[in-house]
DNA sequence: ATAGTAACTATGATAATCATAGTGACAAGA
DNA sequence: TCTTGTCACTATGATTATCATAGTTACTAT
């Protein structure tokens, strides 16, 4: 594409963020890293994406601050990535876009019984919904607070994907 | 670009929301449709992208059920979009990007005291700052509870970019 | 010596985006 | 009437991002 507008410098706060958010890749990325995949095989498996989409967005977000690239040995050089507290912090822009989609867009029945990612509240055992305060105990949730239980369904298709 | 994988029928909720939000032009007519602009050319000079842009976006937004078209005038045929319960329900998404973008993207001072934009909490007059919840009730944060004040210099770039 | 794994980079085709200009339908003023 | 202006777009051509596929580097394991 032609040179975009550059949003970074705007002073409108989404418009700051949409420009490291507003991209498909990034999204999927970082809802791996999320979950807990680091190594970029995994990611790119799981993914989707392209080694040099997942190697270019992963360069960018550690530009940006919100990853950090680890090495987790030596010889040979092996790296993992992790999201650092930046990163960490936009757990709930993820969260709240998982919420919209489970309200909006299954078919009735799609994925069982219950939602795609059912999530747990650990400090008081309660099932969240997709609410953004705890319906068991009212607290607010964080990013490590939560156990997620992916569906049958999102299982299945994880390991299909990762084979 | 080649034809990219369809994330529509993933059954990770945040796929689905990807493929719809992963991506600049959906998240800036999002965020002015929110702010009220509901005009065809105030969203094109106020987000500054191209009309194309605009009018593919618009009708994607309108295909998945977030925006509606509405016409407020016959002769000449004039049209407005407005946001659905669906496309509304995407607040909490724009809203922590917003709350993100507040704590990490800018300089301290950048935007004078305070935030960028400053939003109040309707029912009890509480600064929510960049919570989730109200601080000053506890309530839950809903879209049309909150009233927004962007800062001065938000509020001059706006103006410089409508004119 | 061969195969395998992890983390990439290189290449070429395809498709999305941008800037700029143009269109159609009408209203208002000179 | 003629010109100018507004709104909501569509058309065109250049530029650039993305994809699929293949290749590379540096090791380990058998």
């Amino acid at each position: 594409m032609p040179k975009r507008a550059d949003l970074s410098d705007t002073f409108c706060p989404v418009g700051r963020s949409a420009e490291l958010l507003g991209d498909r890749a990034v999204l999927l990325i970082l809802r791996d890293l999320f979950f807990g995949r680091r190594r970029f095989e995994a990611i790119a498996a799981n993914t989707g994406l392209g080694p040099q989409l997942v190697s270019a967005r992963l360069k960018r977000m550690e530009g940006e601050g919100v990853v950090e690239r680890h090495a987790y040995q030596d010889r040979p050089p092996r790296h993992e990535y992790r999201l650092t507290a930046k990163g960490k912090d936009l757990f709930d822009v993820l969260y709240a876009m998982r919420n919209w989609a489970e309200r909006w867009a299954y078919e009735e029945g799609e994925t069982g019984s219950g939602p795609a990612m059912r999530y747990i509240h650990r400090a008081c055992g309660a099932d969240v919904g997709t609410s953004t305060i705890c319906p068991g105990c009212g607290e607010p949730l964080r990013y490590g607070d939560l156990k997620g239980e992916p569906s049958e369904a999102l299982r299945a298709e994880q390991a299909a994907r990762a084979g």
